[in-house]
DNA sequence: GTTGAGCGTT
């Protein structure tokens, strides 16, 4: 069969390119990206209605019109092309393009052999630009390296293109990233990284790779071990990150939904102000990143009277209504594996295993706790019903990570106090079936080692982050 | 004397 080519182009009166198709007649969208980086479609002016019409995309395979390809010019879609909010969000960058100083800072090389020495790092990094500050971190007592360090360029493009790639110092490959003293705390708004929910099983890392390419180049891919039902994939642009979220995704016949994702607890930001008068976290309510500010906070106010919000009503009745239920909650406790996960490239070679290790992340679940009856943070206090909550899993390689609205270690609990305030509350409110549908808040429940996650959805949408299973509850 | 994800004063 004779090569067939497409003729794709950027704008309509552009010279097109001609793209190979497939033997079966479709196209790669990886195909349309390798020319034009970023593409995530084709679109096309219809002779007949002579209105752009989009081409099908199904799991990155392009396929032709009714009539085949012909000898149209496909233009490019890019996903900026179709998000009006991109503006809004291209502004923001703008102003903080503007705001962003262009100035040097530290930055953190990590990897490095115990054996390499200040004057290498000196050496190394001198092919980038001048270079005024070198360190290697090292034991105070014994003197060894501790396999990282600083350092400075006086040129920021220089440092850019230190982060843009990895180093190969003196026989290791090491990563040069901005400190965490030096990340920016409105970081969130541009992350690059996106929630993805509603993974199967036989997803895998490559699998979502590959896929995510078409919209753009993927520089993380992270699965939680075991299965949890979600991934994160980190894109090398934000914007691309961004453009996705919201959107529902065919991978493998199945749709994932794309979110944010959250910022993981412990985050500087959210130290300070990780709790309401209610006790409850302000992160899964109040972050106006994650779209549901408003009609969450609404439905709080229903609940002000309570000093309670839904979200906690939902929580403890899901505690009762999971399909664990609490002989499962005390069998759980045999369990004790928590952050044993390894990265999503294992290896036993030091080098291959390091070839894999740059952004991935591993998970870990650090303890929280929730507080029964005191009631001393509530404002009105009509409950006696509080809690806190301190970091959970998080993401250790970008600052990012899921964020359930709360988990507590299980074993640390009096279950007999649990079932003391659960039937309490169940007798001030009505199960969660009965809740109000425009409430909307629906408690899942997620297992994590020893420890219990509660995430409660709003009106089907992740609330504190996106649903994981649909078995555990209603 | 070992290690291999992280985060810097001393």
């Amino acid at each position: 069969m004779a090569e067939v080519y497409i003729r794709v182009a950027e704008e309509e009166n552009e010279e097109p390119m001609e793209i190979p198709s497939e033997d079966d007649g479709t196209v790669l969208l990886s195909t349309v990206a390798a020319q034009f980086p970023g593409a995530c479609g084709l679109r096309f002016r219809s002779p007949v209605s002579q209105c752009m019409r989009g081409v099908r995309l199904v799991e990155g395979i392009l396929h032709a019109p009714e009539n085949g390809w012909g000898n149209v010019v496909y233009i490019v879609n890019y996903p900026k092309d179709n998000k009006r909010k991109m503006d809004e969000i291209d502004a923001s960058s703008a102003v903080k393009m503007k705001r962003g100083d262009m100035k040097t800072s530290d930055l953190i090389v990590l990897g490095l052999p115990w054996k390499t020495t200040e004057q290498d790092l000196k050496d190394y990094f001198s092919t980038f630009g001048e270079v005024i500050m070198v360190q290697v971190k090292r034991d105070a007592k014994t003197g060894n390296s501790k396999g990282f360090g600083f350092v400075r360029f006086t040129e920021y493009e220089a440092q850019e293109k230190v982060i843009s790639q990895r180093h190969m110092i003196d026989g290791r490959w090491c990563d040069c990233k901005l400190p965490n003293s030096k990340q920016g705390p409105d970081e969130p708004l541009r992350s690059r990284k996106v929630f993805v929910g509603r993974c199967t099983e036989d997803m895998t890392t490559d699998d979502l790779r590959q896929f995510f390419l078409q919209y753009g180049e993927v520089t993380d891919v992270f699965i939680p071990k075991p299965f949890r039902a979600f991934a994160f994939v980190t894109f090398a642009d934000d914007q691309v990150a961004q453009s996705l979220c919201g959107e529902d995704l065919i991978i493998k016949g199945v749709s994932v939904h794309i979110s944010n994702a959250e910022p993981k607890h412990g985050n500087r930001q959210f130290d300070r102000t990780a709790r309401f008068g209610n006790g409850f976290g302000a992160q899964a309510f109040g972050s106006s990143r994650s779209g549901l500010g408003s009609s969450t906070n609404s439905s709080l106010a229903n609940f002000g009277s309570f000093s309670l919000n839904p979200a906690m009503m939902a929580a403890a009745q899901a505690a009762l209504q999971s399909s664990w239920g609490m002989m499962g909650m005390l069998a759980s406790q045999q369990q004790t594996s928590t952050s044993g996960s390894t990265s999503s490239g294992t290896s036993s070679s030091r080098d291959q295993s390091q070839s894999f290790s740059t952004g991935n992340s591993n998970y870990g679940t650090s303890s929280a706790s929730l507080g029964w009856g005191t009631g001393s943070n509530s404002t009105t206090s009509g409950s006696g019903f509080s809690s806190g909550f301190g970091s959970s899993m998080e993401s250790k390689s970008s600052g990012w990570g899921i964020s359930p609205l709360f988990h507590f270690p299980v074993r640390k609990l009096l279950f007999g106090s649990i079932l003391g305030v659960i039937s309490v509350s169940l007798s001030l409110f009505p199960p969660v079936n009965a809740m109000p549908s425009k409430n909307g808040f629906t408690p899942h429940v997620l297992r994590d080692g020893g420890c219990f996650h509660f995430y409660p959805l709003l009106n089907g949408k992740n609330c504190a982050t996106d649903i994981l299973r649909t078995d555990e509850c209603d």
